[in-house]
DNA sequence: AATTATGGCAACCGCGGGGCC
DNA sequence: CGGCCCCGCGGTTGCCATAAT
């Protein structure tokens, strides 16, 4: 026995909304708000009009989410915006709705599209391209123009999906967790990692794919300067030049790995034959450090979190 | 002009997590 | 502590518009 389906099926309207079931909803909830109660929603809007909202509660809060409700953007995503998503989705994959946090205006589902009709099209493209490029030129390419710095050092050796690849990249042994991004008005991103001692790791000892050491880098080889870097306990607390991010996403996690691995295991590690092995990264572990970090640093008293923009 | 293929997007589905009793 | 219920998420489906043949 099964659970109990949250309404019946077969009384409740399916398929796209009309403009007048959009308008009942939104006048309801513009009205009385949710009461905290998706499921029972439709009934108590029910009550409210001459004809009742006949659909699922589910329906109405996804319809809300994505269309309805203040403020949502529709259109064309900006070079920014692509910036972000794809800096995201190699750092921490598909977690849509954290990905959707970083962008006011944009839902989970949206960014879901976008990303598997458009993006991910347009990244293979230029990592293909690139890898003709640089094949010739030995000079990188810019994917979103001006300022990125994503990069492709590596050539691929097949055309594998760039959702295997950046998931296989993120496959990686050295990010035990996960950046806290923060923008800034500025055009700065703020990068924070919290360390905790379960995962507690030598950074000294640690390939140049370590975050720690990458933030290090970008103070000295790269000639570029954190204006804020502290350590203690348990964070670790960066700021960067947001063009700079890109260093912490694919560079780290696609071609800096090849970069600062012996060739055979970069080799076999973006080839076919890779095997995670001992390199398995923990997704789930992940998950949880990313809430956690979300919700310390909504509560860490700076009055700014995961999804903010300060302003 | 008709048919088929493809792309884009909205909506649905099922599951896991968390709160509440 | 366990069960129930709802929320929210990611994956998937289905429909419609447009492009290609």
């Amino acid at each position: 026995m099964g659970r109990a389906p949250c309404c019946d099926k077969n009384n409740v309207k399916r398929g796209p909304w009309s403009p007048e079931e959009d308008a009942k909803l939104k006048e309801f909830i513009e009205k009385y708000g949710t009461g905290g109660n998706w499921i029972a929603l439709p009934q108590k809007a029910d009550y409210g009009f001459e004809s009742g909202l006949k659909r699922c509660g589910k329906s109405c809060r996804l319809r809300w989410l994505n269309y309805l409700r203040p403020n949502i953007k529709h259109g064309d995503f900006s070079d920014e915006e692509d910036r972000v998503i794809c800096s995201l989705y190699a750092s921490i994959g598909s977690r849509w709705s954290i990905i959707a946090a970083q962008l006011p205006g944009r839902t989970d589902n949206d960014i879901k599209n976008y990303w598997n009709t458009k993006l991910k099209k347009k990244l293979m493209g230029f990592i293909q391209s690139s890898s003709n490029i640089n094949q010739r030129t030995k000079s990188p390419n810019l994917l979103f123009p001006p300022t990125s710095t994503l990069q492709t050092t590596f050539q691929p050796q097949s055309q594998a999906s760039i959702s295997n690849l950046l998931r296989d990249s993120y496959v990686e042994p050295i990010p035990l967790v996960q950046p806290n991004f923060m923008y800034n008005n500025n055009n700065m991103m703020n990068f924070q990692l919290g360390i905790n001692n379960q995962h507690s790791y030598n950074f000294h000892d640690q390939s140049l794919m370590n975050p720690m050491q990458a933030i290090s880098s970008c103070s000295s080889s790269d000639g570029l300067s954190c204006n804020q870097i502290s350590y203690a306990n348990e964070e670790i607390m960066c700021q960067i030049p947001f063009e700079e991010t890109q260093k912490f996403t694919l560079d780290n996690y696609c071609s800096t790995w090849a970069d600062h691995h012996d060739h055979q295991k970069a080799n076999g590690y973006f080839g076919n034959n890779f095997q995670p092995s001992q390199f398995q990264y923990d997704h789930h572990t992940n998950t949880e450090e990313v809430k956690e970090l979300i919700s310390s640093s909504s509560s860490n008293g700076n009055g700014c979190n995961n999804v903010g923009y300060w302003g």
